[in-house]
DNA sequence: TTTTAGCTTTTCAGAATATGAGATTCGCGT
DNA sequence: ACGCGAATCTCATATTCTGAAAAGCTAAAA
């Protein structure tokens, strides 16, 4: 684990390896046991058992039947309380179901956090393929609509930070691979209005999205619909834009901003 | 087995203070200074600093434009995370929107943990009152419906361990204060197979609730519907309930749960 | 039944680790 | 510019965590 923090000379060793464990446990979709948790870390095993005692009384670890450790719902309160923070969220999904209903394909909010995004809800329509996103996962920006809508309308000087710790990781055989690429793309997506992810991140997936802007016409998060590229088609396109608009809209009202300003309206073709 | 309480002996102070740190971030609806962290909580200044620093390489937490500090969205990857491993929450979701859209009041779902409830889902109707209720937050079991739903089929002595550990604190002039008159309330739950909540949480606020049981036909969680007792009225209760037990029965299908058994049918007066 | 193997739990003396007093720097309001 | 409260940093010390080793479990094999 390659770790850019800029001064990351404070260390508490407790605390890295306690998080190390929680981090082992969440990535695993099985609980582990003492022995695994021990050998995976390369801890102790009085050493894994004592931190996962701890954290086992703060109950941020539990125990199955069987004695194996797995996430606590503790977490499930904290993410809670950060999340509620934000109060975004909340707010914005009345539009984001609206959304949802009008185009029946998949929403999402998210958030740019350091330098990748964070989807912070996903509504989905009744009857549809479940998509794989998790809520509160991170993914980079170059290959979601979501971190080009929000990079697309940042100043120059957040967007050079946000590029320089990115790595271009590919996904697909579409994905954008260079800063350079991405710049161009970045321009497109402002003279469109909207930010499209066309099989950039994961193959037949389509997405597209437009910015949250706040009070000082920052983008603070943005919405995205995604579907399946057959049914999400270049053609429509900017109708679904223009519904995102409608919503994005709604939502910086909501939140006391000041709704998008000029390209708040997308030509519909026919 | 039996004996829950894991012996306090194991200690890893840095955790403890650390998640102490969190909880007060938590608690906190503004973010606080390392000043107020460190005063708060009787640290030393470096001391805190050195553990804010820490947490926030860890993305734990995160600081705000004036340099406080306040949960991270770490967090809310976590939560999202152990939530995830339980994956009733989003089976569970659909069947909940239903009866949300049939009742008109909002739904909950909660799990028991430890000798608490833990909300782990709530979907309101379109337009209706906020409901103070957090996601993630945990209640005792004696006023809330959902715990009573859940203790009232529960084996004799997880309900004994429950009541020794639970503290029948006051909420409202109706809350039933005594494990003697919670075991009575127990049996009627049993007997009309669904449990109430009286305004004894919170004056003007009635729910209902029905346990959603395993394939042991152990109960693993609860859904209720709550909204103002002028609305939720008693002769209500059993058509709301039917509904909730139409609910249940569903999510219990998808889980590949046995449904409930006797008491699936309650009678609708008139 | 007894044995074994693999896991978890406990103990404790030693030493690496976190601690906190204090010095320094920052930043804001006057 | 100045002063004051707050944040950041340093470092010698002893408090706290560490991990070897051994004792308990539990369940499956002999």
């Amino acid at each position: 684990m390659r770790d850019a923090s800029p001064q990351g000379t404070y260390k508490v060793q407790a605390l890295d390896r306690a998080f190390a464990v929680l981090d082992l446990l969440g990535e695993s979709d099985t609980p582990l046991g003492l022995a695994q948790v021990a050998s995976s870390l390369q801890l102790h095993k009085s050493t894994a058992h004592r931190f996962l005692m701890v954290l086992e009384r703060h109950r941020m670890v539990e125990r199955t039947g069987n004695g194996k450790f797995r996430l606590g719902l503790r977490l499930f309160d904290y993410g809670n309380r950060a999340i509620e923070q934000y109060d975004l969220r909340e707010r914005a999904q009345p539009y984001l179901r609206r959304l949802v209903s009008e185009t029946e394909e998949t929403a999402h909010l998210a958030l740019l956090e350091a330098a990748r995004v964070i989807y912070i809800d996903k509504i989905e329509p009744a009857r549809s393929v479940r998509m794989i996103t998790r809520i509160g996962a991170s993914h980079p920006v170059h290959c979601t609509s979501v971190g080009k809508a929000i990079l697309a309308f940042l100043p120059e000087d957040r967007v050079e930070d946000v590029l320089r710790r990115t790595r271009f990781e590919r996904f697909t055989h579409r994905t954008i691979t260079t800063p350079e690429a991405l710049r161009v793309e970045l321009e497109k997506t402002r003279r469109r209005g909207y930010a499209v992810d066309d099989e950039e991140f994961e193959e037949g997936l389509r997405c597209i999205a437009v910015p949250v802007l706040d009070a000082q016409r920052q983008p603070v998060a943005a919405v995205s619909v995604s579907g399946p590229s057959f049914r999400v088609t270049a053609q429509k396109l900017p109708a679904i834009a223009n519904h995102l608009l409608q919503c994005v809209r709604g939502i910086s009202m909501d939140m006391g901003y000041i709704p998008m300003g000029r390209a708040a309206r997308i030509a519909v073709p026919a």
